[in-house]
DNA sequence: AGTTTAATGGCACGTCATGTCATCACAGTG
DNA sequence: CACTGTGATGACATGACGTGCCATTAAACT
């Protein structure tokens, strides 16, 4: 009996999705998990942080291709601008090949407050990547919290309609939906002068 | 020796607010904080869902402040006049008389991540009020969401900067500075136009 | 073949959180 | 004053989560 299959980590994430999606992510215990993989329980927390953390794998390479892509943009591009232009895109190759998985990991998170916190946990990161890569650009801080913001509130906005979209809708038109909503509201946002 | 000591969650409040200040939340326990209070841990349980949420108890009345003002609004109002004058006036409210407080807490929940997560959570709960707040003034729910969206980003920058200030600094003047930076963004939002 | 490295197994342990039942304080009633 | 009902608390058992520690084994390296 080999005892180093390949890819210890997959085989968790499968048996995990298949027990949440089977029996509630409430009600799946990680002994469980760590049996249908082949595993022990000690091995399953070596590979992830928490029982949560399973649904999460993998989030960790879109911080990093956000540095890499703003890394990229030429320093002259002003932050809204590169926002406005390298959002759908980046969208596109982060997510948009893999909308089934994502609405059935959607299915489970929606179920547990766990989930939903740890959820919005991972949009701090990628938030926090985002104002990162603008500092480094030479962006005053409060400009880059408010341009990250914008940026995490219009793509968590696209994702949820894209996700929620029957046909076969790319997630960077989705995204374009959202921005344009987005413009309008922004136009009401000037002509409110402060006092 | 009085069992019912008067107001046994406030007792258990102060007691861990105290212990998590002395010692850290992580190396706080349960267990710990009961006996402070003079009451047990399975009291503690009755009066707060799980250990974190004892430093968030009283945020309830926060989404009911919200549909209180928002009902009250005339409803001629449109959604982004409504955040852009209300939103100072509601944060001075709420929070503006317990910065000590506000910093305290907020002081506790940097050093943890399931503080933070929780925090957003509860971020997430005003949002969904807001949100609720427009459905039922007669705003499509994509509107709804942007905006709530944006006073929900609004306020917290306006919070962590005004939590980060020294002087005597009203929350209004915060939330108003917030708010100019983000109408010199917008314009820039609208600037760009969409292909 | 021997050595080193890294992943895993196995066990103990503390904490968190919940279900269950007994117990006690207090209010109301006669 | 005695009786009763309601609600908060005490006390105990239980299960799951997550971590520290060390032995074990596979694979790579020499």
């Amino acid at each position: 009996m080999a005892r180093w299959q390949a890819g210890a980590q997959d085989q968790l994430e499968q048996a995990a999705l298949a027990l949440f999606l089977e029996q509630g992510f409430a009600e799946t215990t990680v002994p469980q998990i760590a049996a249908r993989a082949g595993l022990t329980t000690r091995t399953f927390f070596r590979h992830f942080t928490d029982k949560r953390e399973v649904l999460f794998a993998g989030d960790e390479a879109v911080p990093t291709s956000v540095q890499q892509l703003m890394a990229q943009t030429p320093p002259e591009v002003r932050p809204v601008p590169l926002i406005l232009t390298q959002l759908g895109p980046f969208a596109e190759t982060v997510f948009g090949d893999r909308r089934d998985m994502l609405r059935r990991r959607h299915q489970i998170i929606s179920t547990d407050q766990g989930l939903r916190e740890r959820e919005l946990q991972k949009m701090a990161t990628l938030r926090a990547s985002i104002v990162d890569g603008f500092v480094q650009r030479g962006t005053d801080k409060l400009t880059a919290s408010l341009v990250a913001d914008l940026a995490v509130v219009v793509l968590s906005t696209a994702l949820a309609q894209w996700l929620d979209s029957v046909g076969p809708m790319p997630l960077s038109t989705a995204v374009a939906e959202v921005l344009a909503a987005f413009r309008r509201l922004a136009s009401e946002v000037e002509l409110q002068a402060g006092p």
